[in-house]
RNA sequence: GCAGGGGUUCCCGAGCGGUCAAAGGGGCAGGACUUAAGAUCCUGUGACUUAGUGUCUUCAAGAGUUCAAAUCUCUUCCCCUGCACCA
């Protein structure tokens, strides 16, 4: 007999499958399905066990609509640009783009060993001019429509390195490399994407989508639409919009305050504050609104005044911390009486809180309920909620205002000063301005030659920098902003279609053949950034006509994290990272597979075991071994109990899968098998048990299909059908009783020391309802009876108290509650007719006896829930 | 801080109003097999109790709705994710 040697397995099957090209695919007749993991960013750390849990995911679900008809398309790609690469530049002078290709290169044999139904013919490598290329060509399509534009926005700024740092190169306010050097916050001119554009669209389509609710929830919170009044406030005889939801209000503003990152701030600052409101700036060393909102509420006195539009009143604007500049006009309108942050605000800066909403205010809580209006001119005694559309109307026939819908959603700032990124195709020429690349001359590519460590990298070599306008043919500058790589990552699902495409971006009939994508795969930390980009561009690109669909994804599933031994999070500083490759050489990655989703239900977080996988290894071991142990006739007829249990997992395992609960499915396959591991299965009975394990641990499954005399390949062969005919409930439920009786037989025959068993009695009572009721109704004549009959029944030790009044209410409750409680028992007789001849098998004789009467029940035992067994 | 999601028995996790002392796995204990170890199999695994059974205490904590709550509602505590330059 042959051992279990998965090493061997698993590099056959990997080999076969990739020569007979069996997941490459084309268009064909059969209904298309698009499974997509997100593409990872190719570390150099190369992939751990958590990626393998998220693409082991996916291919479960890609292989199983291949089984089931379906032209799979499953492909992987490499979101290649991004900040570890410079990082690693920097540090330890390594060039990013030998850095990412020795990365994509240890990725690409890493996933190949995990049996991933991958069509390697379609990578994408998003580091590649000619994928970058079109990230380019994009940018210039919304340049043209007005939807790529430049303005001044904040970054983090180390003076040292003399460069821009991401919010995750700022550690506690210092620069990740100068520990000592606090970081400032700058302002530069930068490009962005107009997303506004798109926010009603992107909101409203939300409902639309069959994706998680608390996905579709936290990007409507995102997207934050919000219906209010821009009220105008002149400030320096300027009028500045100020939006609010609460114009009620309005007479209680008492303070104005603009972000701290405002570009007109300093517009606002007087002479005699100018240094105060420096020092304050000084105090901000990030421009992470995270950072910001869990500092303390910090604010400072710009010097200016602006004046309430309905009371006229001289109001001070100070400049805070809590204020988001790109949203509404960045400035807030304060009303500490009834906005808690206000309030707090207020107290702490010593700035009058005036009330204009009957309700209690305590030392420490502003009142932000609903009430009457107070203080408020003509407006005092209206309610509220009424104020709100009242002054509003007011406001509007003042024209001091008007209604707006407002939206959270802020333009996609999408420059970053950073050289492994896809170079913005912009020239800037001195008289021209800002002028766009022709496509001809695309793509931007970017230089090898550059210096890394201080400054923007592009600026380092100005072969590449200067060049000539497109326009005038004049001297003019290349724009040295690289873009977000969220660019990259928002359309390569399309790219997939039509991954070589060298003409155009992607042939729009491919295009609209495979996408949208069916199934998208990938963890829920990206439900707000990448997943709202995503859909971006994805109505961009239809905007331009070149797909017909409106959205990315139909449905999403959000996998969950895979935490390391105990619980603690897998990270290369604590050393506990698992490389898959460990795993499959030492216990199979069919194996590994097996145990990651048997673990927990796919969208829950899980912790990986060394112990733990030993049991997956175990049953698949056993598995082996019962199929070499075993032969399958074709001609053999399967007992009536594997027929029902077959068919029954062919059921419930479907929609398992179909529904993501793999944890579930795997469950009922081990049920299964142990079900029939000690006896003869036929052939087609063993063809459906290893086309069900199949998507699951493939390997296993293509090695012994092909064992048992299979031709053709598991993992393209047709998913089994459920026949409902032969799924018997009650037979399970026979054998269910008999097993329980038969212990039951035992265990009195060893107490009873009983040598041979020459007759088993069986007492039921036959029509227990009936039984249960009458016992019931004699018990509430006689007190003492009493108790117990509704204790059994009920449970409910209220009802001891109440005496006979309650025999009326009993019945009525034991006619509706009877089916729950009683009315299985009488099922149990009938079962325990058909049991009678699986029993006789071992113990000879054996009689059921039928208890006629509801006194002959009571006799065999006060309250027989059971049959009663008497052995001889 | 704001937003979203969670806390289930020794551990990991199913369950999401009645058949729930709560699937499955792991661990642990006992038994079978073995010279022994390992592997494998069987049994047990909240407490007390019975031949079958029953009673009590459990699903983060507290309160509530219901004949009935792990499951529904409210409050509190703790954990995870995101917060726009990590991807």
């Amino acid at each position: 007999m042959s051992e279990y040697n998965f090493v061997e397995i698993e590099k056959k099957w990997q080999n076969s499958w990739e020569e007979n090209k069996l997941f490459n695919v084309e268009k064909n007749d059969k209904p298309k399905y698009y499974v997509l993991e997100m593409f990872p960013y190719p570390s150099g750390d190369g992939l751990h066990m958590g990626h393998a849990l998220n693409y082991t995911i996916g291919d479960v679900y890609a292989r199983f609509k291949l089984m089931n008809g379906f032209n799979v398309l499953h492909p992987m790609g490499y979101d290649a640009l991004g900040l570890p690469a410079e990082n690693a530049a920097i540090k330890s002078n390594t060039h990013p783009e030998d850095y990412t290709n020795k990365s994509i290169t240890r990725y690409i044999s890493q996933q190949k060993s995990l049996g991933i139904t991958y069509d390697w013919n379609r990578v994408v490598n998003t580091a590649s001019p000619d994928y970058y290329k079109w990230d380019q060509w994009i940018f210039l399509k919304m340049f043209e429509k007005g939807l790529a534009y430049q303005k001044e926005s904040a970054v983090n700024w180390c003076p040292l390195c003399n460069t821009v740092l991401a919010n995750e190169q700022v550690h506690d306010g210092c620069c990740w490399r100068h520990e000592e050097t606090k970081v400032e916050v700058k302002h530069l001119k930068q490009w962005f994407f107009k997303t506004t554009a798109y926010a009603e669209e992107l909101y409203d389509d939300i409902d639309g989508l069959d994706w998680p609710e608390k996905t579709k929830a936290m990007q409507k919170n995102w997207i934050g639409k919000s219906y209010g009044t821009e009220i105008n406030f002149e400030i320096n005889n300027e009028n500045w919009p100020i939006f609010t939801t609460r114009p009620d209000t309005i007479y209680g503003v008492t303070f104005m305050v603009i972000s701290a990152h405002h570009k007109k701030l300093w517009d606002l600052v007087t002479a005699e504050q100018k240094n105060a409101v420096q020092d304050f700036l000084k105090q901000l060393n990030s421009v992470s609104e995270k950072d910001l909102e869990t500092m303390d509420k910090l604010g400072v006195f710009t010097g200016s005044y602006a004046i309430n539009p309905v009371t006229n009143e001289k109001i001070p604007v100070y400049a805070g911390n809590f204020v988001v500049a790109d949203y509404g006009a960045g400035m807030v309108m304060a009303v500490p009486a009834h906005d808690q942050r206000d309030f707090e605000f207020a107290k702490k800066y010593n700035i009058t809180i005036k009330q204009v909403i009957d309700g209690l205010i305590t030392e420490t809580r502003a009142f932000t309920q609903e009430g009457n209006l107070i203080n408020s001119d003509k407006f005092t005694g209206v309610n509220s909620k009424e104020a709100i559309s009242k002054i509003t109307d007011y406001l509007i026939s003042e024209g001091k205002g008007r209604r707006v819908v407002n939206f959270k959603l802020r333009d996609w700032g999408v420059s970053r000063q950073r050289y492994w990124g896809t170079p913005i195709p912009i020239v800037h020429c001195e008289k021209c301005g800002a002028v766009a690349v022709a496509e001809k001359d695309l793509p931007v590519a970017l230089p090898r030659e550059v210096k890394f460590g201080e400054g923007n990298p592009l600026l380092t070599n100005q072969d590449w920098v200067n060049t000539s306008c497109p326009k005038c043919g004049g001297k003019a500058k290349r724009e040295t902003d690289t873009m977000d790589t969220f660019v990259n990552s928002s359309w390569y699902y399309l790219r997939y279609a039509d991954s070589k495409n060298n003409e155009k971006i992607f042939d729009s009939e491919k295009a609209n053949y495979w996408c949208p994508i069916d199934q998208y795969i990938g963890g829920a930390e990206h439900a707000c950034m990448h997943l709202i980009y995503i859909r971006f561009y994805t109505k961009f690109l239809a905007d331009l006509g070149l797909i017909n669909f409106r959205e990315p994804a139909k449905k999403l599933f959000h996998q969950g994290m895979l935490g390391g031994e105990g619980g603690i999070k897998m990270s290369k500083s604590k050393g506990n990272v698992i490389a898959p490759e460990t795993v499959s050489e030492k216990y199979g990655i069919d194996t590994a597979r097996l145990f990651l989703l048997s673990l927990a239900s796919p969208d829950k977080a899980r912790d990986w075991s060394d112990k733990g996988i030993q049991g997956s290894l175990k049953i698949i071991m056993r598995i082996f071994e019962y199929f070499e142990k075993n032969t399958f006739d074709q001609n053999f007829i399967d007992s009536k109990g594997i027929q029902s249990k077959i068919n029954k997992t062919i059921k419930e395992v479907t929609i398992d899968i179909e529904e993501f609960k793999y944890n579930l499915a795997i469950i009922k396959l081990r049920q299964l098998f142990e079900y029939f591991e000690n006896q003869q299965i036929s052939k087609s009975t063993a063809n459906n048990f290893l086309k069900l394990l199949a998507p699951i641990c493939p390997h296993i499954a293509e090695e012994l299909w092909h064992k048992i005399g299979n031709k053709d390949f598991i993992s393209v062969a047709t998913w089994p059908k459920c026949d409902e005919s032969k799924i018997d409930e009650q037979l399970e439920k026979i054998e269910m009783v008999v097993s329980s009786l038969r212990l039951d037989i035992l265990k009195i025959k060893e107490l009873a020391k009983i040598e041979q068993i020459k007759k088993v009695k069986i007492f039921v009572a036959p029509d227990w309802k009936w039984t249960a009721l009458s016992i019931v109704q004699d018990a509430c004549k006689e007190r003492p009876d009493f108790n117990i009959a509704i204790k059994a029944l009920m449970a409910n030790d209220e009802m001891k108290s109440h005496g006979g009044e309650i025999q009326t209410l009993l019945k009525t409750i034991i006619s509706k509650y009877t089916d729950f409680f009683e009315i299985k028992k009488f099922d149990e007789y009938q079962m325990l007719l058909d049991a009678k001849t699986e029993l006789e098998k071992e113990f000879g004789v054996v009689e059921i006896i039928k208890a006629e009467t509801s006194a002959e029940a009571k006799a065999k035992s006060a309250f027989p829930t059971k049959p009663a067994l008497l052995v001889e």
